[in-house]
DNA sequence: GGTATGATTTAGGCATTCCTAAAACCAGCC
DNA sequence: GGCTGGTTTTAGGAATGCCTAAATCATACC
């Protein structure tokens, strides 16, 4: 059954349950309605519908998991969602933090032809602007990164490889202080008990709160410090 | 009221009542529901949420004409949907016969800082792909062209302004004939009792229908053959 | 001027997707 | 092992926008 054959409420939803999922396996009704901005009573009545179509595992107070065939569609709305990033990102200039919101709209009307041509006029890009891999034609997906900035020691460095875009308020505070995938940072300090991180970027240090600092998820640790 | 306050559903009903209105003056009920595809009964009910929304003056069985209020949104979604239809023509290479049913679901979903963005790229143009004016942001549009292929008489020479594409089926015979904007026609042959027109069109005749033609608009009559 | 015919509106329903309020469930704690 | 607090589901309802079938209207013709 192709994406086109759902609505658009049904691909939220799908998209919304492999994103949690990926986070925190069994996705939970609280969850998933505060994700969706929906009351937990309304997305128990979408859940039941998700599980007659046969795209979502449920069980009653044990919460969703994604069929095979629910995981299908929800990487092709990714794809599309995340292939619109990167066009209007670097086709149309929108400003690497507002790309999201504007994505939003437009991934639920984007057709497999035009899919194609954007894909191609891009050259085939594998991440979107905040460094998310892009799922590919054949329904595969890179693993996610796990280390996460808030996970490095004093001392060690690493390259920026993703940042989370759930939050457009955490997005903008990104963009302004030039935490985006590709930028190399060092842990200059780590304050105790869950306190912030001190960061080096461009030569200039940040504290940043550790728990946004956990939105931030980091690969090729480069240098291990005092480790 | 900007037009993103408004459904998917209004914003249709308004663009095609503008459409129609410029053919026939008001808008008959039946002719509305033939034209969105929807039963005469559920136009009816919401031609009343129109009129309640002041967008459309209603007098039961007399139809609708759009007030001011609804107008400027006729024309902020006509600008959407011709600006779209520019630009997936011209930046994604869409051929040109399949850019209107795109831009149909595309146009809904444009935000303004996205309709500037296309249209500085696009270098500000002032037609659609198929010849149809697209209106300024200040709601104003040039006056439509009045003269068709079917007016002309034997020996007249012209130059295609713009072609309907409201029927796919129509477009595609356009498109296989070279009959777009810019092509200059001379007819060669007027057959009587509405019977085809026979045009030439780079050296080559084509007999054309006397009922298709009249859906090609056309200006700039060059040379006024046999009159 | 009555009447047939087509256009239009009313009446009654259906599907989707959301909501609030109330009931049911589950788990951890005394 | 019962209680309690948070989670989840059920019940009942609202808004949108579409449908068919049945009534009503407008008009053109005899």
């Amino acid at each position: 059954m192709p994406l086109s054959e759902h609505t658009e409420s049904v691909q939220d939803y799908l998209k919304t349950i492999f994103d949690i999922q990926r986070e925190h396996g069994r996705v939970a009704t609280t969850v998933l309605a505060e994700r969706l901005g929906n009351s937990p009573a309304s997305v128990t009545g979408m859940i039941k519908k998700l599980a007659a179509l046969n795209l979502v595992e449920y069980e009653p107070y044990q919460g969703v998991v994604l069929t095979p065939a629910g995981e299908k569609i929800a990487l092709e709305v990714i794809r599309h969602h995340r292939l619109i990033e990167r066009y209007l990102a670097e086709a149309l200039g929108v400003p690497w933090d507002q790309v999201h919101a504007e994505a939003e709209k437009w991934e639920h009307v984007l057709s497999e032809d035009l899919e194609d041509r954007i894909d191609a006029v891009l050259g085939y890009p594998t991440t979107d602007p905040h460094g998310a891999p892009i799922p590919r034609r054949d329904g595969t997906m890179p693993p996610p990164h796990t280390t996460r900035l808030s996970d490095l020691q004093t001392g060690q460095s690493a390259t920026i490889a993703e940042v989370s875009d759930h939050d457009p308020a955490m997005l903008r505070y990104f963009a302004e202080l030039g935490l985006r995938p590709g930028v190399d940072v060092t842990v200059v300090a780590v304050a105790p008990f869950g306190g912030p991180l001190t960061v080096r970027l461009d030569d200039v240090e940040h504290a940043v709160g550790r728990e946004v600092a956990g939105y931030v998820a980091v690969c090729d640790v480069t240098s291990a410090g005092e480790e």
